[in-house]
RNA sequence: GUCGGAGUGGCGGAAUAGGCAGACGCGCCAGCUUGAGGGGCUGGUGCCCGCAAGGGCGUGGGGGUUCAAGUCCCCCCUCCGACACCA
């Protein structure tokens, strides 16, 4: 950090009203009390106890940044990049006749806080409430217009009570395909008590027996059609944090997100939220909110729909077994000559044959495999087991390492391929991962990557059946003869082109394209059911059940059959009971025991007596607590209603708040209007809210099918990192730079880089430090003025100074630097002044409204540098532009608005005070200068009218002595004349 | 590898709808103020040639469309981000 500007300030050599961080801190304080004190961003409901001060007249806004985590180390700069935003955004809305809810609330359950209070051995409601403070009191130094009764804490039991009753919700709710939404369990027990459906399984394919089944069977099946439901299944298990970890929280290099330590996949029984239900709505609804679309994108990649078609393989030693399997490529039936299952899949263990079949190649057999023999494994079954120790064995990171070389044995089995009658060898392999489609595939090694690697691996057959394209064949030096003759090609054919070979007595795929084959292909599959068209997906059920204690718990009970009942709402909320000990169990990697959530050791807590209407019974609780991610999901509604007691939010309220937003051009169907946040949310956070609100929109607590109408994603601020010479950062603050560019830290050389700023890096710099040296309108002025709000900036300490000299002129040139008083006259402003003016207002309006805020900071600066030049040193700045000035600044650096509004004579806020107006007679001037071009180059300007035609101006152009002498003795072939832009005579 | 985003002065960045490239700020240079430093004020500052007038070049590179291209089209390079054996 730099010195302050106004350093000299102590030795009482400069003016006592300048502008500088003495004055700022003072004024900033002062305004921030009586913001305070006045309830000045106070958003009134139309209803309910916050409804005093409504107006029905004036229209909504609601704005809303991602809410904080308060970690120990507070709030740095980066941090408030978008806090700053959208407050700037709602200042000036406020102005422009907006009434505007903005409030912060603190998102405080979850496994940082819980580590940071077991290393500093406090209890994590202490830490994180001390942590809130901080953030608190950090956020109102930096003077955000927040409405102080809104600010919700998701750690609070009258706040998590309302997550635990969202829960309640989705449990008792299941999804109705053919209605296409969820509707409550009840009636789904009503109907299936009249017999007008029935639920099929895997085991009951027509349907359950309903009738036949007694209440724990008919509790059984119930639950597993609920959309939060107890599964076994695998999952990813962190044994270094104790817990398991949604699919979102683990990296591709198979550790956590949180951490970095080992995750593995095992078999639990956890809570799972069936979000897999709306994969279609998820991706559909995309198109209907204003969201970036590289967010969008994101999204639609992460549910990852894909068209195909599923197809029944038949075993050839018993037909009645199959392999089903997807494929997005249905039209290279034909060309599939063999098949892979996922190690780990189910119909393996029934169908690998007891010995190897005459002539099974040794490398089918895993030779060359660790822990195989020089020849392979001596059967079938060990081969299996041998290879999935083997895989097993092999880490994700591995894996990639390895250059993904393919790997795989022989199972003995062989399959017949539907089209064409031939037989074809079953694999496993690696590559086949059993979490995506069916977990088995048809290998089609001519047009496909993977499998015709594996099949040159495996010497398997390799059989065209797309015609490569002309120039894929020149480019892989090859020609027409190679068409159908695989052996020559270096790789796999992936394109679309004409189907060759693909015929049999019932249909002829030959001649038609990619798109076509897949049509015929699949009407013919279904034809003789041997498969259909169909939708895969990637994204999986949410796990939600984490094995920690700093977390909602769940509102759960299980009776003595070990099933699942809701606690009734009456009892809401279920406190997180007070224990010694709320660390994790941490395992080692390789035990393989059941993990023990903290709560467990609540002994008078882990079970309790209730009436669920059979009488008071004992039922034992649900253990494990919500993820992170719960309180985050629904917390924007309980802005709207926080203190409600009935309700998670009052219907006439939510309506009103949620409802079409009347400010953006965009299809205005409702949600929150706008909200700013980090990218890094694109999938996690931002997947599960939509998820839950449209849960709660289908049960009708909600009125609108997407939380967020608009998105926006501020940009990251980096700063310099410094590293020994180790790689390890060292502080930023600490590092000495010398004249020759040169640095070091304690005496040592240190390397520079620019990294995201925080606590990692030790690169972070607080706010604090800016307001100590610069005032928070200062800091506020800076963020907005580095760069385009959605774009990463370095954060450059020297280039502060120059916001902060803007202040200061500003300040100088509406108030007497010694004596405190207005700098105004009343007599008008000169023409060329009012002009700049009033540009100076239309291009800010538009920048606000657009969130440019670093070209409207650019805007005002120029009026100020124009008022500095039409006042003089001494001059007075005509009063309706100085106050034009105060109002167009007060988004922007809202405490120095204030005071100079009220030294301007005013006792009001600035806050509530209407925006002002450009008058459009005033934009446009009398005379312009435009540039004259010779051949594409200017020669020189001339004024002209504003509203000259093109002849006038054609004429004076050509009169003009400079372009006289740029064309020369050169013929004019052509003049194009834009009025009021520019002249290009072309020669 | 696939998808997405971005390359403009010494630095951060401007540039409605294809129409004056470099707004605004930092830094730097000069001058004024000051005992000095800091601070404040005024002016200058894309690069090259030139005392100047003036000229040439210039938005990652190469081609194209156009009277006119940072902006549109094609090819290439570099950097950043996300996903990553997804059948």
């Amino acid at each position: 950090m730099s010195e302050p500007v106004d350093a000299a300030a102590t030795t009482g050599e400069i003016p006592r009203f300048r502008y500088g961080a003495a004055l700022a801190n003072e004024l900033e304080a002062r305004w921030q009390d009586r913001w305070e004190a006045d309830g000045t961003y106070r958003a009134p409901n139309p209803s309910g106890p916050l409804s005093e001060g409504f107006d029905a007249d004036r229209p909504k806004l609601f704005i809303m940044d991602m809410f904080p985590y308060p970690s120990g180390d507070g709030l740095h700069v980066g941090h408030v990049l978008g806090y700053v935003g959208t407050d700037v955004y709602a200042r000036y809305k406020r102005m422009a006749g907006y009434s505007v809810l903005h409030a912060v609330g603190y998102d405080a359950f979850g496994l940082p806080a819980e580590q940071f209070a077991i290393q500093t051995g406090q209890h994590p409601r202490v830490t994180t409430e001390r942590n809130i403070a901080t953030y608190r009191s950090q956020l109102r130094g930096l003077g955000m217009g927040h409405d102080d009764r809104r600010s919700i804490s998701t750690i609070d039991p009258q706040y998590y009570r309302w997550t635990q009753w969202i829960f309640l919700q989705i449990f008792g709710s299941w999804y109705d395909a053919e209605a296409g939404r969820a509707r409550p369990i009840a009636e789904l027990v009503a109907e299936l008590d009249a017999g007008t459906r029935t639920i099929t399984t895997p085991e009951h394919p027509d349907g359950e027996p309903w009738a036949d089944l007694d209440d724990v069977s008919r509790r059984r099946a119930v639950d597993a059609q609920r959309l939060v439901y107890l599964d076994e299944a695998p999952v990813n298990w962190c044994p270094g944090l104790g817990t398991v970890l949604a699919n979102e929280e683990v990296t591709a290099e198979g550790r956590s997100e949180r951490g970095n330590f080992p995750v593995y996949k095992r078999a639990l029984r956890q809570w799972k939220m069936r979000i897999t239900a709306y994969n279609e709505r998820l991706v559909a609804d995309l198109d209907l909110i204003d969201w970036p679309e590289r967010v969008k994108t994101l999204q639609r990649n992460w549910i990852g729909r894909s068209e195909g078609a599923r197809i029944r393989f038949p075993i050839a030693s018993d037909p009645a077994l199959g392999i089903d399997v997807f494929t997005t490529r249905p039209d290279t039936l034909f060309g599939a000559t063999y098949m892979v299952l996922a190690p780990e899949h189910p119909l393996v263990d029934e169908l690998v044959a007891a010995t190897w079949p005459p002539e099974t190649p040794t490398a089918w057999r895993g030779a060359g495999l660790a822990g195989a023999g020089a020849d392979g494994w001596t059967s079938p079954v060990e081969a299996v087991a041998g290879y999935r120790r083997y895989a097993g064995s092999r880490s994700d990171v591995e894996r990639q390492v390895e250059t993904r070389t393919k790997t795989g044995v022989a199972t003995g089995a062989t399959a017949i391929n539907p089209a064409t009658g031939e037989p074809v060898p079953v694999f496993i392999a690696d590559y086949v991962l059993m979490g995506y489609g069916t977990g088995a595939i048809m290998a089609v090694p001519a047009h496909d990557t993977r499998d015709f690697e594996f099949a040159r691996a495996f010497g398997l057959p390799i059989t065209p059946v797309v015609a490569p394209t002309e120039g894929w064949l020149t480019g892989h030096g090859l020609d027409d003869s190679d068409v159908d003759d695989a052996t020559s090609w270096p790789e796999a054919f992936t394109g679309s082109g004409q189907a060759i070979g693909s015929a049999n007595d019932e249909v002829v795929l030959d001649g038609l394209d990619t798109d076509d084959a897949k049509s015929g292909i699949t009407t013919w599959l279904e034809q003789v059911g041997a498969g259909e068209g169909t939708t895969s997906w990637k994204l999986r059920d949410w796990l939600f059940s984490r094995q920690r204690y700093w977390g909602e718990p769940f509102p759960i009970v299980f009776d003595e059959h070990d099933l699942p009942l809701a606690v009734p709402e009456s009892e809401l909320p279920v406190v997180l009971p007070e224990i010694d000990d709320y660390a994790p169990v941490v395992k080692g990697d390789d035990d393989d025991s059941v993990p023990e959530p903290p709560l467990g050791r609540a002994t008078a807590w882990r079970e309790v007596e209730m009436d669920l209407g059979e009488g008071p019974r004992t039922y034992r609780r649900e253990l494990n607590t919500m993820p992170n991610w719960a309180g985050s999901c629904w917390y924007y509604l309980r802005y709207l209603d926080p203190t409600n007691e009935d309700a998670l939010v009052d219907p006439e309220v939510e309506r009103h708040w949620m409802q079409g937003s009347t400010t953006e051009a965009a299809p205005a169907f409702g949600g929150v209007d706008l909200y700013v946040g980090g990218v890094e949310h694109a999938v996690l956070h931002l997947l599960y809210a939509r998820f839950w609100h449209k849960v709660l929109f289908d049960l009708g607590h909600v009125s609108t099918p997407e939380p967020f109408q608009r998105l926006y994603n501020q940009g990251t601020v980096v700063a310099t990192v410094f590293r020994d010479e180790r790689g390890f950062p060292v502080p930023a603050g600490e590092v000495v730079e010398a004249d020759d560019g040169t640095t070091t830290w304690q005496g040592e050389p240190v390397t520079r880089e620019l990294g995201r700023m925080g606590k990692s890096l030790k690169n972070g710099v607080t706010p604090d430090e800016v307001y100590a040296a610069y005032g928070a309108d200062t800091l506020r002025l800076y963020e907005m003025a580095m760069g385009p709000l959605d774009a990463d900036r370095p954060w450059n300490a020297q280039d502060i100074v120059g916001v902060h000299r803007l202040l200061q002129r500003v300040w100088r040139n509406l108030v007497d630097e010694d004596t405190g008083q207005p700098r105004v006259d009343d007599a008008p402003a000169g023409d060329d002044l009012r002009r700049v003016l009033h540009r100076t207002i239309a291009g800010v309006a538009a920048d606000y409204e657009g969130l440019r805020f670093n070209t409207a900071i650019a805007k005002i600066t120029e009026l100020n540098n124009t008022l500095t030049k039409s006042v003089g040193a001494d001059g007075r700045t005509p009063r309706e532009v100085a106050e034009a000035m105060v109002l167009l600044l007060a988004p922007l650096a809202p405490h120095i608005g204030e005071e100079l509004w009220a030294r301007l004579g005013h006792t009001g806020t600035v806050v509530w005070e209407p925006f002002p107006e450009a008058d459009p007679d005033l934009l446009v001037d009398e005379l312009v200068e435009i540039p004259v071009q010779v051949g594409g180059k200017v020669r020189t300007r001339i004024k002209v009218d504003a509203d000259a035609d093109a002849a006038t101006i054609e004429a004076l152009a050509l009169a003009d002595e400079k372009v006289v002498a740029a064309i020369g003795d050169a013929a004019i072939k052509r003049v194009v004349v834009v009025p009021g832009r520019l002249v290009n005579i072309v020669t």
